[in-house]
DNA sequence: TGGTATCTTAACCATATGGTTAAACCAAAT
DNA sequence: ATTTGGTTTAACCATATGGTTAAGATACCA
C-alpha cells in the first residue's frame, strides 16, 4: 500500500512525481499521443490527484513543455552568455555541454521539435528579448575572429545553424541513424560519446579561412 | 455538390485525394494528433470513404508513412548510388537535392523523425539490405580520397552523419531557428534557400586535410 | 436498358479519454 | 483530541473518436 504522507526527503512530493512522470510519458509519446491515466500510473498516482494538482492535460502538457526548454536552452545560451572566452572554447564547452544533456536526455531534443512544429505558439513565451544581445556579441566575436584571420567571416546565423545542426540532429534522428547505419545501442552510443570532440573539430575545420 | 464520378486527369481519383488529404494532415498534426474526420474532411469526402478504401486509421496512417519514407530516402541514397562521381559532387548534388526537397516539403523531415521516435518498428520495412552496399562504396570512395590526400580520413558514419545533420537540422528545426534568430518568413525562406551552398561550402571545408 | 463501380447520407455503436465529484482515509501538526 | 492537508477509492458524465452499416444516388459502360 502507498503512504498517504511520504517521508519527505525520502521520496520526491506527489506532485513532483506526477510531473516527472508526465515528462517521461510525454517525450515519450508525445503530447497528443500521451494518456493521463499512465502519467498517473507512471506517477504512482491516480487520476484524481493529477486533476487535483494541475487541472487539466493541456497545463500539465504546458508545464512539462516549459521545464523541458527550460533545460534545454540554457545549454547554449548558457556559453554563449559567458563572457570572455575564446571562441573555440565556447565551441568546444557548447559541444561537450550538449553531447552530455543529450545522452543524459535522449528524447527531449525530438519532442521539442516536435512540439513547436505543432504547437509554434508555445514558442512565443521562450528566449525573447533577452535572447537578442548574445546574437550581436556572438557576431562581434565572429567577425573579430575574421579580421584576425582566425576564421572566414560567417554570419551568427550560419555559425549557429550549423553547430548545433551537427549536434543536434544525430541524437534527433536517433532511430533512423542507427537504422541506416546498421547501428546497435552499443555501437550508437559509442558514436554519440565521440560526437563533442567529432562536432567541435568538425565545425572549426569547417571555419578555417 | 459534388459529381460522384469525377472526370479522370481533371481531378484525382477519391482513393488518392484520401490518400493526399492524410499526408497533409498527418504531416501536420503527427499520427496520433491527427483526426480522420480532418482527413475526410481535407479530401472533400466523407469518414465512410475513408473506412471504404483503408480500413482503419492505422491502415492510412501506415499507408502515409511508406510513402513519406519512400520519397525521402531516395534523396540521399538516389546519390550514393549513382557509379563514377567525384566526392564534391557527390556532396553538392545531395545537398541541392535535400534543400529542395525540404523547400517542397516542408513538414515531412520532422513528421519522419517523429514518427520513427514514437514507433521506430516503423522502420524495420525500410532500406534493408540494398542500403549497405552504397555504405561500404562510399566509405571506399572517402578513403581513396583521404590516400589521394584530397580529404582527410574519415568513417562513413560520420561523413553521412554530418552530412545530413548541416541539411535536414535547419528544415527540422524550423520553427525553433526562426524563433531563434527572430526570422521572418521570407528571412527563413533565403537562409533555406542559400543553405545548398552554405553546407556543401562548410561540410567540404571541413573535411580538407 | 440495365448493371456496376464509385460515392454519399445519415445514422449508429463501442470505446477511450479527459474531466469531475463525493466520501472517506490517514498521518502529522496543533 | 481535533484539525488539516494530502491522498485514495470508486464512481460517474460528456464528448470525441474510430469504426460500421444500410440504403440510395450518380454516372459510366455494356
Amino acid at each position: 500500500m502507498r503512504q498517504p504522507r511520504p517521508a519527505p526527503d525520502v521520496e520526491a512530493s506527489a506532485r513532483e512525481r506526477i510531473l516527472d512522470a508526465a515528462h517521461q510519458v510525454f517525450l515519450r509519446w508525445g503530447t497528443a499521443g500521451a494518456r493521463t491515466q499512465e502519467i498517473a500510473d507512471e506517477a504512482g498516482v491516480n487520476k484524481a490527484l493529477v486533476h487535483y494538482y494541475f487541472g487539466t492535460k493541456d497545463a500539465l502538457a504546458e508545464a512539462v513543455f516549459q521545464r523541458a526548454a527550460g533545460a534545454f536552452l540554457p545549454t547554449i545560451f548558457g556559453v554563449l552568455a559567458a563572457p570572455d572566452l575564446a571562441l573555440e572554447a565556447r565551441v568546444a564547452q557548447i559541444a561537450e555541454r550538449q553531447v552530455a544533456f543529450h545522452r543524459a536526455h535522449p528524447y527531449l531534443a525530438i519532442y521539442l521539435l516536435a512540439e513547436v512544429h505543432t504547437a509554434p505558439e508555445r514558442l512565443e513565451a521562450l528566449v525573447g528579448r533577452h535572447g537578442r544581445p548574445v546574437l550581436s556579441a556572438l557576431q562581434a566575436q565572429l567577425d573579430a575572429a575574421a579580421a584576425a584571420g582566425t576564421i572566414r567571416a560567417i554570419p551568427v546565423a550560419d555559425f549557429l545553424v550549423n553547430l548545433m545542426s551537427l549536434l543536434v540532429f544525430p541524437v534527433v534522428a536517433r532511430p533512423m541513424v542507427r537504422h541506416v547505419l546498421g547501428l546497435g545501442e552499443a555501437e550508437y552510443e559509442r558514436l554519440l560519446a565521440a560526437r563533442a570532440a567529432e562536432a567541435t573539430r568538425f565545425f572549426l575545420d569547417g571555419l578555417r579561412p
